[in-house]
DNA sequence: TTGATATCGCACTAACCCGGTCCTATATTG
DNA sequence: CAATATAGGACCGGGTTAGTGCGATATCAA
C-alpha cells in the first residue's frame, strides 16, 4: 500500500520553486500564487518540511522559506517519510498473532515493494528538483545498488 | 497519485497460485482458504481479472477460475489498472478550465511520475508470479527502456 | 509603538476512497 | 432438484487525505 500523495507533488513543486531561488527567501504565499496550490495546504507542508529541517524559515515581514539541507542527501523515500509520516502504511499489514497468515506477504508482493522502495530510497531531491538535472541520473544508480536480486518463491 | 493497494496484493498472491496450477481450474474459496484471505473481497478481484481476460472462469460445481492469458503480455501496469480503475488518480488532477495552473503538474513531477508508470509497465506478471523467476529482471530492461531521458525543467 | 506581514502549531471539517460485506441471479454438476 | 460457484451488482463503515481556521509569535517599517 504505498502511496504518493498530492502533498508530496505540492512538495516538489515547491522545492523546485525554491531551488531555482537559492539563498532568496520566499513566502508561502508567493509559491501558492505562482502555481495557484491553496495557500493554507501549502503552508502546512512548508511547515513540515521547515521542522524536519528540509528548509528553514524567517517569520515577520519578509519571512518566508529557503532550502537548508543538501538536497544530495534527501531521498524522495525521505520526502515521503517526512509528509506523510509513513512511506508505505495506511491499511496496517498488521500480524495480528490470532491469524497466523493474514498480513503475511508472499515473495513476488515483497519483492515488488521493496523493488519501490529502493527506487524511492535512489532518487534524491537534486535528481527532481534541480533544474539541468536529468531525471534518470538515478536509474543507474538503481541498476547497480541493492545488491538484492530477490528469487521469486 | 500512485497507488499500490491491497486489492493489488492479493491479485498477484492469486495469480500466482494459478501459475502453481496451470490448466487445473481452482476455486476463489480455495484460494482464499490457502492465504486466509475474506473470500467475498477475492471473488471480487477475480471477477474483475475475469472480466478483463486476464483469467477465465467456469461456473458451477468445480467452477473456479484458470489463466487465460499470456503473463508476459501483461504488466503490473495493466493489472493495477484492472484493478484500480486507474493507475495514477483519484484526487482528480483534473483540469478545471477556469483554473489555468492547478491540475498542472511541473516538470519534475511528471518526470518522476512516468519513471514509475515506466517501471511498472516493463514488470510483466510473468516476472512477478512465475516460479523460479527474479524479480529484477525488469530492472535491466528498465535501464534501456523508455529512451524517454527527460530534462528536468 | 503600532500595524502589517508571515510563520507556528494546533484543532477541525468535508469528502473521498479502500477494504470488506451481502444479495440476487445464473450456470454447472450429480 | 440440490448443491456449488461464479456474475454482477449495490452497499456500508472507517480511515485518510485534502483543505480550512484560529490564536499566538516573530519581524519589519513607518
Amino acid at each position: 500500500m504505498l502511496c504518493l500523495t498530492r502533498k508530496t507533488d505540492y512538495a516538489l513543486i515547491a522545492m523546485g520553486y525554491l531551488a531555482e531561488r537559492q539563498g532568496r527567501v520566499v513566502a508561502a504565499r508567493e509559491i501558492s500564487r505562482a502555481f495557484d496550490l491553496p495557500e493554507a495546504l501549502l503552508m502546512n507542508i512548508l511547515k513540515r518540511l521547515q521542522s524536519r529541517g528540509i528548509l528553514n524559515s524567517a517569520r515577520g515581514k519578509h519571512g518566508g522559506y529557503r532550502i537548508a539541507a543538501d538536497l544530495d542527501q534527501i531521498s524522495l523515500y525521505e520526502l515521503i517519510r517526512v509528509l506523510e509520516g509513513k512511506v508505505e502504511a495506511g491499511c496496517d499489514h498488521d500480524e495480528t498473532p490470532t491469524s497466523s497468515r493474514r498480513g503475511w506477504k508472499p515473495a513476488p508482493i515483497r519483492a515488488i515493494h521493496s523493488k519501490l522502495m529502493g527506487f524511492l530510497h535512489e532518487v534524491t531531491l537534486s535528481d527532481l528538483v534541480l533544474p539541468g538535472r536529468r531525471i534518470d541520473v538515478p536509474l543507474e544508480a538503481l541498476k547497480n545498488a541493492r545488491p538484492a536480486t530477490i528469487d521469486v518463491l
